[in-house]
DNA sequence: TGTAGTGTCTCTAGTGACTAGAGGTTCAAG
DNA sequence: CTTGAACCTCTAGTCACTAGAGACACTACA
C-alpha cells in the first residue's frame, strides 16, 4: 500500500495526472485511508505504467481504455488492440511522411538565408509569403 | 474589398479561424461596414497567406507573431526570422526522430500478434504492460 | 503530546489552436 | 420588399494535461 506520491516516483507519471486517468476511467478509484488519501496496491502499479507506456508510444486516452476493456475480459478475442495498434502504426507512419515533406522545405527556406541581411530582403519572410517559392505541395 | 467568407475562400482558413488569428493579433482587425462587418483588402489576403503557409509548416502562433513583427520593420535584421526557422526546422527533425522509434516499437508489437487469439495471450497487450520487452529506449 | 513541514485533497482555470453552437443582425439577389 | 445565406458576438468544448488556491492529513522529531 503506498501513496499517490509513492505511486507517482516509481511510474514518473506526475500526481494531477494520475488523478486525471483516475477522472477519465484509465485507472480504478484505489482505496482511501480514513482521512480520504489515495492508497495503492501492486494492481494499481501494473495498470498504470500500462497507460504510461502507452501513452509513451502515441496511444490516444480512448485507444488506452478500450485496450484496458480487453485486458478485463481475457477471454475475448484480441483483434481489436491488434487492429489499435496497427491504426496507431500507421498514424505514426502518416505523421512521419508530413514531418518529412516539411524539413526538406524548411531546410530550404532556412538555407535560402544567413541571418546578415535585413527582414526585406529575407529569403525566409519572402518564403513564407509567397507560397510559389516553394518546392513541393505541403 | 471583401468580405470575410470571400477570404475564407480564396485562402481556405475556415471563418471562424480567421476571426481567431485577429483576435490574437495576428491578423490585423480590417475595416467594417455600416453594418459592422468585416471588409478584407488585398493586404489582408497576403497577410493571412502568411499565416496559413507558416501554420502549415508547423510554426506555432508565437512564432509567427514574431515573423511578423519583423515583416512590419524590414530595416531589421532578419537574424531573428533565421533562428525562428531553425528552431522549427530542428524541432521537426526531433520529431521525425522521436516518431521513428515509435514506429519501430509499433511495428514489433503489432507483429507480434496477429489478432486471432484471445486478449490473455496478446502480445500488443503483454507489451504494453510489461516495458522489458521493448527493443529499446523510448 | 505538540508542532512543523511536507504531502494530499478538491475545485477551478489555463494551455494551443482551433471548432461548434446559440441567438441575433446584415447583406445581396430576385 | 422579402427571402435566405452570410455575418456578428459570445460561450463552451476539444485533448491531455498543468498550475494554483485553500483546506486537510500524515509523519518525524522534540
Amino acid at each position: 500500500m503506498f501513496s499517490i506520491g509513492e505511486l507517482s516516483k516509481r511510474t514518473k507519471v506526475k500526481v494531477p495526472t494520475i488523478r486525471y486517468y483516475e477522472e477519465m476511467g484509465l485507472l480504478a478509484a484505489p482505496e482511501r485511508t480514513a482521512g480520504n488519501q489515495r492508497r495503492y496496491t501492486n494492481e494499481g502499479l501494473e495498470r498504470l505504467s500500462f497507460i504510461r507506456h502507452a501513452r509513451d508510444l502515441g496511444f490516444s486516452i480512448e485507444a488506452i481504455s478500450s485496450l484496458i476493456e480487453l485486458q478485463n475480459h481475457p477471454d475475448r478475442s484480441c483483434e481489436a488492440a491488434t487492429e489499435i495498434a496497427e491504426g496507431q502504426l500507421s498514424e505514426v507512419r502518416a505523421k512521419i511522411k508530413r514531418l518529412k515533406a516539411l524539413e526538406n522545405e524548411l531546410k530550404r527556406i532556412a538555407q535560402g538565408c544567413d541571418g546578415r541581411g535585413v527582414a526585406e530582403d529575407c529569403y525566409v519572410l519572402a518564403s513564407l509569403a509567397d507560397h510559389d517559392l516553394c518546392g513541393r505541395d505541403h
